[in-house]
RNA sequence: GGCUGGGUAGCUCAGAUGGUUAGAGCGGUGGAUUCAUAACCCACAGGUCGGCGGUUCGAUCCCGCCCCCAGCUACCA
């Protein structure tokens, strides 16, 4: 059996991410392992945070923490946040721990030993009295073009000229407000990307053609552009520090990696984490010299992310030299936005991951989120949508159906599956509309068809009401008992089923219908005898009727939280 | 500005390597049903496929120009 290796993009440690994060990377991941391990491949979902950087600098002082205490606290958070919307992560590590320090460092060494590293002398803007470097964008001033005056260092939000900081009148920095800038020398280390960018193009020629366009067109686009050598290396406290032959790296005391060098990095490091945790072996996962040559790498992220993916991080891999797994397939998501504009932290615009659970149970909120997945397009999202797509799919069509037959049962068979009467032609029917939909089913997850998947799923819930509507057992009940069993019987079936295959969309509800019809949790994936998977259930088996599996959204919470959250007036 | 995606029913989105009636869900209208969370099931209505021009027997799909949205543009992550 196959053996899967799934990375979703590492969430930034500033704060609870919000709903297009969650949709973009994390939640489809996880509909995917649960997938795959439901079919029995050995899966292992990795995740992290990622931690360094100036945002997590700023973030941690304006909590009045130190960084790694804010770090620590946030990443408890994200963590305990993931889980209680059913991320099922093998292992949620965090880039600042021990092994991707350890890597980090190794891979720079490696680089190094091959020759595509090199110290360079840059000018950046230096503030006095912060006492510290500044990227770009934390310088702004007045714009040289359109005299627009809070253009940032990097581009000018009013004109969208590209910028130099030094090309900004009167510029101050973002983080004080001082004025008491200067430009200064600071030496770096470079990644020599302009030497590997042959075999970095020979890589994606040999991956893209499974790619999707969005993640192809990224790729050649950077490739094309022509690729330039790299810094990575940065002015902060907070990061992996530079070493050479393990000692600080002359010249190098005060200074980290980039956050972007080691932030991939920690797909591994993370794995690291999970083995020294579980006991069990990283490097059959992550090098090709010791059995990772059969597992199959797949990467989610948002658009955002891809030129890190496609590019960066396999020069690092391939810069490297040393048998590294690489990534096979690289699913990218676009963005989902809130009503047209985008999520908004500042703007009170938009829903985040806590706040969401405040609301609404995990599952409403993944069936929409995977059901509308922002794929081909960006995806806005509205409260009406929302409301529509968790009421009509999941209370309506999925969780009535449940609801049904079971009181139905209840009421003439007792709390057991009921015996008697043998399947007939509209049974046999069931049976065919069941596996050409299961196939579809199994087919878009496979391929990481998220929104078509959710349709699939979507449309063999349909079957059911649609046979129970066209068998009425409550009518057969009246003149043949046996033919009323067998329907009944079928349908509890059915629903049995349906706990199954819904389960890497709606693991909550999934599991309350698992152990309501007696079934095993986590549940096996169905196979193509369709007969035989609706008779599982045999006769007499204990039915206990699950509790209301979805609550409905009603009009005035719609109302509410558009108050509440921003809606329809912000678009 | 450049490059890369995208612009398809009231809404959110599929799709077509150019070929008779362009699809789904929601929303709307009508019907059927009563087992069920007033739910389900069936049917119907709804589109000059962003605009203009070109290639072609034929374009929503290919080409050119234009408009709009998004991403990237390498020190935000």
């Amino acid at each position: 059996m196959a053996r899967i290796l799934i990375t979703s993009a590492l969430p930034y440690i500033n704060g609870i991410k919000h709903l297009g994060n969650l949709a973009g990377s994390m939640l489809p991941a996880d509909v995917f392992a649960r997938f795959q391990r439901a079919r029995g491949a050995e899966t292992l979902y990795i995740c992290a945070t990622d931690e360094h950087g100036t945002p997590a600098e700023l973030a941690a002082a304006a909590a009045g923490q130190d960084v790694a205490t804010y770090c620590a606290e946030q990443h408890e958070l994200q963590k305990a946040i993931g889980d209680r919307f059913g991320l099922s992560w093998d292992w949620f590590g965090r880039s600042s721990n021990a092994p991707n320090h350890r890597l980090t460092q190794h891979f720079c060494e490696a680089l190094e030993k091959n020759g595509l590293i090199e110290e360079r002398t840059d000018k950046m803007v230096y503030s006095v009295d912060d006492k510290r470097f500044l990227p770009d964008r934390y310088v702004e001033g007045t714009c040289p073009r359109c005299g627009f005056d809070k253009a940032r260092g990097d581009q000018c939000d009013n004109c969208g000229e590209l910028l130099d900081p030094v090309d900004l009148i009167e510029p101050y920095s973002v983080i004080s407000g001082s004025r008491n800038i200067e430009v200064r020398d600071t030496r770096h280390l470079y990644l020599l990307q302009t030497k590997i960018e042959g075999k970095i193009r020979a890589w994606v020629d040999s991956k893209a053609e499974g790619w999707p366009a969005l993640t192809r067109g990224i790729a050649y686009k950077h490739l094309d552009e022509g690729l330039i050598d790299r810094g990575i290396t940065r002015d902060l406290a907070w990061g992996i520090p530079v070493v050479k032959d393990g000692a600080p790296r002359p010249g190098f005391e005060t200074k980290v990696f980039y956050v972007w060098f080691d932030a991939p990095i920690e797909y591994i490091g993370a794995t690291v984490e999970w083995s020294e945790a579980t006991g069990a072996e990283w490097k059959r996962w992550w090098r090709t010299d010791e059995g990772a040559t059969d597992v199959e790498y797949v990467q989610f992220m948002g658009k955002d992310n891809v030129a890190f993916h496609t590019v960066s991080f396999p020069a690092t891999i391939i810069g490297s030299g040393e048998p590294w797994k690489q990534v096979d397939r690289l699913k990218a998501f676009n963005w989902l936005n809130w009503y047209g504009g985008k999520f908004s932290t500042s703007g009170k615009r938009g829903v985040f991951m806590d706040a969401a659970l405040e609301l609404l149970p995990a599952d409403l909120w993944r069936w929409y989120l995977t059901a509308n997945a922002p794929e081909g397009s960006d995806t806005a999202f509205t409260w009406e949508q929302f409301q529509s797509a968790a009421n009509k799919d999941l209370a309506d069509v999925l969780g009535n159906f449940i609801n049904r037959i079971v009181r139905f049962n209840e009421s003439k068979f007792g709390p057991v599956v009921p015996a008697g009467g043998e399947p007939g032609p509209r049974e046999q029917q069931l049976y065919a509309d069941v596996a050409a939909q299961l196939a579809v089913l199994t087919t878009e997850l496979e391929a990481i068809e998220v929104r078509k998947a959710a349709q699939a799923v979507r449309a063999l819930w349909v079957l059911g009401n649609e046979y129970l509507q066209e068998a009425a057992p409550w009518t057969a009940f009246k003149t043949d008992v046996d033919r009323a069993a067998v329907v009944t019987r079928t349908a509890l079936n059915l629903a049995a089923l349906y706990g199954r295959v819904s389960a890497p969309f709606i693991p909550f509800a999934a599991e309350g219908i698992c152990k309501a019809f007696g079934e095993a949790w986590p549940p096996a994936w169905p196979g193509t005898d369709i007969a035989a998977e609706l008779s599982r259930l045999e006769p007499g088996r204990a039915v206990a009727a699950p509790d209301v599996l979805f609550p409905k959204i009603l009009d005035e919470q719609i109302v509410e939280w558009t108050e509440r959250f921003g809606g329809a007036e912000a678009g």
